[in-house]
DNA sequence: ATTAAATATTTGTTAAATCGAATATGCGAT
DNA sequence: ATCGCATATTCGATTTAACAAATATTTAAT
């Protein structure tokens, strides 16, 4: 993993906080950043795809939605650097943590979206 | 310190390069920088300043001579990623390192450049 | 007061990043 | 086959970032 390309790829607040809601949750679908971001759907489509080819994301297809996890093996210092964030960040992140966690306790959803 | 602001000044190959070095060398001058960079004077300037009106950097003025070196209250994540960037990146810097000692062993200079 | 060295800033140009809007694709259910 | 939902991609426009070249500023020395 370069730094540079590493770096760059956190240089915009959608992506870090993308990152970061990851790094926290382990695995979401875009409907669930939608969801935490109060996003456009194009745009975080978007900046997924973007940290995906740089290494940084993997994707999962499981029916229709298309789960994100961090990328397997990124270097230890890259994830040094998320965690490290995140645990800083936490607050600047709650606003999105509790979007998320009201979408996921909707009474009329069947799977994590919808 | 935002790290949106954070991480795109890291975003730059000769922003990033500089604060490794300095955060390995503690405090450094800007012909210094140039002379490990191998960059245009007005580049590493500009970058510097760059860098200074985010933050990251404090200047002290000495003589002719600036030097810069990490703003000291930098949170703790943010000095932990770059520690971390500048261990894994050693290598990546060696070059740089090599070009710097090169010239403050010119018989011929008096002080740190010229 | 002049000169030279170190550093900073301005200017004009070019390249890169981001965005919203529209459209396309993939999948599951009927 | 077709409809609806989730996701991806394209397009055109706008903004932002980086650069080289030239010029300005600051300081030290004479």
């Amino acid at each position: 993993m370069n730094p540079t390309i590493f770096f760059k790829a956190l240089a915009d607040e959608t992506r870090l906080r993308c990152l970061l809601l990851i790094t926290h949750s382990d695995e979401l679908c875009v409907c669930e950043l939608m969801a935490a971001l109060e996003e456009a759907q194009p745009k975080v489509s978007r900046h997924l795809a973007q940290l995906r080819k740089s290494g940084l994301l993997v994707d999962r297809r499981q029916g229709q939605w298309v789960y994100y996890r961090l990328h397997p093996d990124l270097p230890s210092w890259a994830n040094t650097t998320l965690q490290e964030t995140l645990e800083a960040q936490i607050s600047w992140l709650e606003q999105n943590l509790t979007q998320l966690e009201r979408m996921k306790n909707r009474p009329d959803r069947l799977t994590a979206c919808n």
